[in-house]
DNA sequence: AATTGGCACTTTGACAAGACGAGTGCCAAT
DNA sequence: ATTGGCACTCGTCTTGTCAAAGTGCCAATT
């Protein structure tokens, strides 16, 4: 049996009031609520074939319909539109995100601001050092053995490390180290960074090579290892606040949020063929998160992404309206990101 | 009618089996579970007693008893000796804050491991900058007008701030105006550092001033504005685990833990006196936390104290075994933190 | 005076039975 | 292909009953 347009129109009109109203939505209500130019019965009809089909599903015999994974993503992929942004939210993003003064300071905005445009939780990765390049290391003696190594990026990200050396540096081989290092690093992508670091001790006196290696090797983990690994959350009371109605959910998707390692393989590498990707419920292979999707996208100024951000909800939220909010958000903070170089 | 001895036995006892169990206790298995040496029937009129003084309460007539805060509070005051770590949970504390490798690294080992202990909400505050002194301040040409100021305090919190100038600094008045910087504050206490700071100006020629004046204005706001803002979060997951018998709290209570000045405000400063503070239910005087308990304590070696540290969870907790855990955490803590001064 | 056993009383929770309503599926008619 | 009609199913709500749990009180005991 094919699905014909106004199949598509009833899971359509399906979707659209099960997630306004939280209930399952039977054919009565939707010729009541849609102008769908037919009778109930041929909903019914209609509706028999989309479960079939295994769009939608029905929580017991006689309640109305509910959308499957499936449905919702046919109704992602085909049925919506973009929902445009009303002036009000406009105008709340960027009042929100001008007033950053520092890339810490916009993170922390914009991952607040997708919380409450979407009334869910959102999560921003920081940008990624391994697409960034280098734009200065700093060394600071903090006395005795202890050194600070800072690394800055073309993109405002601060890293800092204290490293502990087996021996007190003297204050002109950070000098010298300093310089090296910068002179061979800056301005260069983190994949290269690595391999030329190697090099790097066998330009110092054999006295100083196990400071000099100390430092680089700090420098190195700490991109390497720690490097994706940085994210901001925020919104997660937004998540209790319909919070019993996916109950079981709630659990597993807090723990999610709190494990960055867990919640960088969610945010996963947005594809760059479309702007907005959607996961939705099973499509995510985490455990425990049957039941909540997942709106993401890479931002970053021109086509070089930097990172990614979204927003995870339960599987029964507003595509249109969150798709729109994360695109928005993503674009505004390019910008600035790209206006900051 | 006075609260005889007994009658604490009762409520111990009905504090005990209540947070165990989670359920109202009847004066029937009150006699069974406990060897208190006399009737239920005695039991019920120490039970009437207590409630007539505000200690207990019943849901409905004809259901056992619950503590009230009131109760709780009698409870961690006079009935409740703190119950010592098995040997295990020390083990696990130093295990696993041993490996830390800088604060950062002490600072979010710390607030995941006493939500682990705990099975709650964790929340550690940095250590507060203006009990600090500072140890370095470091000044980095970004290039352009742009200039990164670091600040490295003695209990190793590293402040950084992307500072934009109205015009490009040259090299050597950085380098100038560093060491000043350095000469002047180093080692310094941060209420005198900001008294201090409004002479720097004047010490440079009139052309530089405006340069000079930015960046100071910068590393005061970081201290003032920025600086005890700085908290870890950990375990929310654990507060959705037995969600549903706080309801109502659960959103509130997800809100304050983001809010990291209600959050700030919770904490507290906990008073020296007593080395653990407990604040139950209606004692917060926030909205929404009433069925909330929050155990607090400062850390910070010797009686110096630097910041403080706590546990956040519904008033029904196990008192003895919270407290217990917040006061070994800190105390490990604050020798880690001691030995790398 | 304190404690106890006994008993009546109240309330909850579980269970069953029945009324009701929502919604479906199917069929015959258009 | 669409529609109105109708029987059917199933969940929900209400009501009633019953057992269990727990209390409060009282008279008896120590």
């Amino acid at each position: 049996m094919p699905i014909d347009e106004r199949k598509l129109d009833v899971l359509r009109a399906i979707v659209e009031d099960y997630v306004a109203t939280q209930e399952p939505v039977g054919s009565k209500a939707l010729v009541d609520r849609h102008q769908l130019g037919v009778s109930s019965a041929t909903i019914r009809n209609d509706m028999a074939v989309l479960e079939e089909e295994g769009y939608i599903t029905q929580p017991h015999t006689s309640a109305g319909r509910v959308p499957t994974d499936k449905g919702y993503r046919l109704f992602v992929d085909r049925l919506s539109s973009v929902k445009p942004l009303s002036m009000a939210e406009r105008r709340a993003i960027r009042s929100f995100l001008d007033g950053a003064v520092d890339l810490d300071d916009v993170i922390s905005r914009t991952v607040r601001l997708l919380a409450q445009l979407t009334r869910q939780a959102a999560v921003v990765q920081y940008p990624s050092l391994s697409r960034s390049t280098v734009r200065h290391v700093e060394l600071v003696s903090l006395g005795g053995s202890r050194v600070l190594v800072v690394l800055i990026t073309d993109t405002g990200r601060v890293e800092q490390r204290v490293v502990e050396l087996v021996q007190a540096p003297d204050e002109s081989l950070l000098g010298d180290l300093r310089a090296r290092l910068n002179a061979m690093i800056v301005g260069h992508d983190f994949a290269s960074v690595a391999s030329k670091m190697a090099d790097i001790p066998g330009h110092f006196p054999p006295e100083d090579r196990q400071v000099v290696s100390g430092i680089a090797a700090t420098l190195l983990e700490s991109l390497v290892e720690r490097g994706e690994e940085r994210v901001a959350v925020a919104g997660t009371a937004n998540l209790a606040r319909h919070g019993h109605e996916f109950e079981r959910e709630l659990e597993p998707l807090l723990s999610a949020l709190e494990e960055h390692v867990v919640l960088l393989k969610l945010l996963g590498h947005a594809s760059s063929s479309s702007p907005v990707t959607v996961r939705i419920g099973e499509e995510n292979a985490t455990s425990g998160l049957s039941a909540t999707s997942i709106v993401t996208t890479a931002y970053g100024p021109g086509n070089n992404a930097l990172g990614s951000m979204g927003v995870l909800g339960p599987t029964r939220m507003d595509y249109p309206g969150t798709i729109a909010a994360v695109g928005a958000v993503a674009r505004y903070v390019s910008q600035i990101l790209d206006a900051n170089n």
